[in-house]
DNA sequence: CTAGGGTTAG
């Protein structure tokens, strides 16, 4: 088409760069460039740079901003304040703050445009604070805010929750008339909604003449986000246009609140209703809550009307369909998507090291760690938690020495709680508990209670009373209310004699109404989830579970084994360790329940909420040999793979 | 003829 304009001049070269800069297509803005400025007898000019760098910052093309800010010195245009600003904005976008201060700082007349790309650039990048600081310093230079400053500033409120500062901007924004567009609106009630003024949202958004998809998709995310379900629907339902968008809010609250389920009949909701296609967004937060309850099938489903739907997987996306089989137990599947894809962020490689981690595979974690830094992908602080927790649950100790301490100096990573706690656990795990209490004592960041929590539970491995009694006293400092640690303490007590503190710890329990998180394990049989708390008898085929539990017993032991309660250290109460009640664990419920509906050439997936009693592992794993199957088992922590008599975790846990 | 903004995701 260009071929056939007789005689370009400057004039339609620029207007086809920035056609093509805001188009689906900003690289067609390159090919144009580079033509003007090799084939053609004009030289780019002030109007051509800014359109380039625009499609450089819209394609995240560092190293070609770079360049083109070299031609941009090299041809004397440097002073240029709209090619300025356009820098500006295109550094932010790349992550290269400094560079775009350094840009910033060089402008000699700064005007409303540059204040408001850098004030931006700082809020997405993460650096409210210096947003706001810069807010300041404009306000100190007379420069007048406009609505797109404030767009920007009202942001930098809502991701920091300062509601006192947001309504301050809300009423500057009133004093000094700056023109309450749409899009400003929608900061404001988004400001609101995040610092958790839903009743300012409320009004302003009642208000509001004009609204847009943003609107109610804030609004939607609100409502859902404190809980309020019933209200979040009722703005779906009033939206005049079906979007995804309003969904998706809808749909990952549900999912991010700890309601898996409520996601997924949401979703079965917009498929009936026809009106809208899930899109990325969807499918990543309805995958995610498949791997919360482990409903692998309906998983696969999503999978397939994924690829039926032409979804092309993004980074997003494939973190979540990893995370979603190798949470459902199936670490060949989870393999297969990450090795098909072709780019890999740092949560792809993560999410496989943790799926590694899960299954003990700590060496395959490690190699993969490796072949990450041969990608080039830098690690981050969930690469090194995933990575010291493989090595964690494979006894790989001295590898797990070695990464931590090359984290900082080597890797730019400062260790935070969780490493520490990971490193306890590992250290402890593997009996080396003076070292780990040397551990404890030597970090630079105060313990929180999950590493004196990891501490106990080396004790309880290791049947250390003496060393429990001190993890106890520090964890219960920080979570007086932690309920396994004071069943622990009161049985710690009961062991040594120290009846007077039995008594006091159990009324204070007794008192305080103090529960144990009840153990639950679910199964998915035929899409649907069935779930099971310990003892429970509400489930249809309650009669034919329990026949079959008493039938698993018999078997068993008539087999040799013996329940196991003599446990020196027991996280239960003493009436939990009869017989009777160790047979009535969720997962045994669960594994029995599996063994009448699950076809035997499948494997049985059960998912559950606590760890696995010692008891049950080796229930589980004489099951897996005397009925001949496959059980895949999720604790809270990992899997526990039970075939032919054996666990993948070599009894390390 | 030029530059900057708000929602849903691991």
């Amino acid at each position: 088409m260009f071929d056939q304009i007789p005689q370009p001049n400057l004039y339609t070269w620029n207007t086809l760069i920035r056609a093509y800069s805001s188009s689906a297509e900003p690289i067609q803005s390159f090919m144009i460039f580079l033509q003007l400025a090799y084939n053609s007898p004009y030289f780019p000019n002030e109007f051509t740079f800014p359109f380039v760098i625009k499609a450089a910052a819209r394609l995240v093309q560092f190293r070609v901003g770079q360049a083109i800010h070299g031609m941009v010195i090299k041809s004397s245009f440097e002073d240029d304040l709209f090619i300025s600003n356009s820098l500006i904005h295109f550094y932010a976008i790349c992550g290269d703050l400094a560079m775009a201060y350094c840009v910033f700082v060089m402008i000699g007349k700064k005007d409303v445009v540059s204040w408001n790309s850098m004030i931006s650039g700082f809020v997405q990048g993460g650096f409210f604070e210096k947003a706001i600081e810069l807010y300041r310093e404009m306000e100190m230079e007379n420069v007048k805010p406009d609505e797109v400053t404030m767009v920007a500033v009202l942001s930098a409120c809502a991701k920091k929750r300062d509601l006192e500062f947001g309504r301050w901007v809300c009423s500057y924004i009133e004093k000094n008339g700056i023109k309450m567009d749409l899009t400003l609106s929608n900061a404001m009630l988004d400001m609101y909604v995040k610092c958790g003024s839903l009743e300012d949202a409320k009004s302003l958004f009642d208000k509001m003449e004009e609204k847009d998809i943003v609107s109610w998709t804030t609004m939607i995310d609100g409502y859902a986000k404190l809980g309020e379900f019933d209200a979040a629907m009722s703005v779906l339902a009033a939206v005049p246009i079906q979007q995804i968008a309003t969904w998706n809010a809808l749909i990952s609250a549900y999912e991010q609140n700890g309601k898996p389920n409520e996601a997924l009949s949401i979703f079965h909701e917009l498929q009936l209703s026809k009106n809208v296609n899930p899109d990325e967004f969807t499918f990543v937060s309805v995958l995610s809550a498949c791997a919360q309850l482990g409903a692998m099938d309906i998983g696969v489903q999503i999978h397939a009307k994924m690829k039926k739907q032409g979804i092309k997987l993004n980074c997003y996306l494939t973190t979540s369909l990893i995370d979603m089989y190798t949470k459902c137990g199936n670490l060949d599947k989870a393999l297969e998507v990450f090795h098909t894809v072709k780019s890999r962020d740092v949560f792809v490689w993560s999410t496989m090291i943790a799926g590694f981690a899960m299954y003990g595979c700590g060496r395959d974690a490690l190699d993969l760690f490796s072949r990450m830094q041969e990608a080039k992908v830098k690690p981050n602080a969930v690469t090194f938690t995933n990575v010291l927790c493989a090595c964690s649950h494979s006894g790989l100790v001295d590898e797990g020495r070695m990464f931590f301490n090359q984290m900082e100096p080597v890797y730019g990573v400062v260790p935070g709680v969780k490493h520490y706690t990971c490193m306890v656990d590992m250290l402890g795990r593997a009996g080396l508990l003076d070292e780990a209490v040397e551990f404890i004592e030597k970090m630079p960041i105060v313990p929180g209670a999950s590493v004196w929590g990891a501490l106990l539970g080396a004790c309880k491995i290791h049947e250390n009373v003496e060393l429990a009694e001190y993890a106890c006293s520090h964890l219960l400092e920080l979570e007086p209310e932690n309920h396994g640690a004071l069943v622990l303490l009161s049985n710690i007590y009961a062991k040594t004699g120290k009846w007077d503190n039995v008594s006091e710890l159990r009324k204070h329990m007794r008192v305080s109404g103090l529960k144990k998180e009840p153990g639950c394990s679910s199964i998915e049989v035929n899409g649907e989830i069935h779930k099971f708390l310990a003892g429970e008898s509400s489930h249809p085929l309650c009669k034919e579970i329990y026949s079959k539990l008493d039938e698993i017993v018999a078997r068993l032991k008539s087999f040799g084994y013996v329940p196991n309660r003599s446990h020196l250290l027991q996280l239960v109460e003493e009436e939990d360790v009869q017989e009777q009640a160790l047979n009535l664990h969720s997962e045994r419920l669960a594994i029995a329940y599996g063994l009448i509906s699950v076809e035997p050439s499948q494997p049985i997936r059960i998912v559950k909420n606590l760890r696995v009693c010692g008891d049950c592992h080796s229930v589980a794993k004489l099951i897996s040999k005397l009925y001949n199957r496959e059980i895949l088992l999720r604790d809270r922590y990992r899997f526990h793979h039970f075939s032919g008599g054996n666990c993948s975790c070599m009894d390390y846990w």
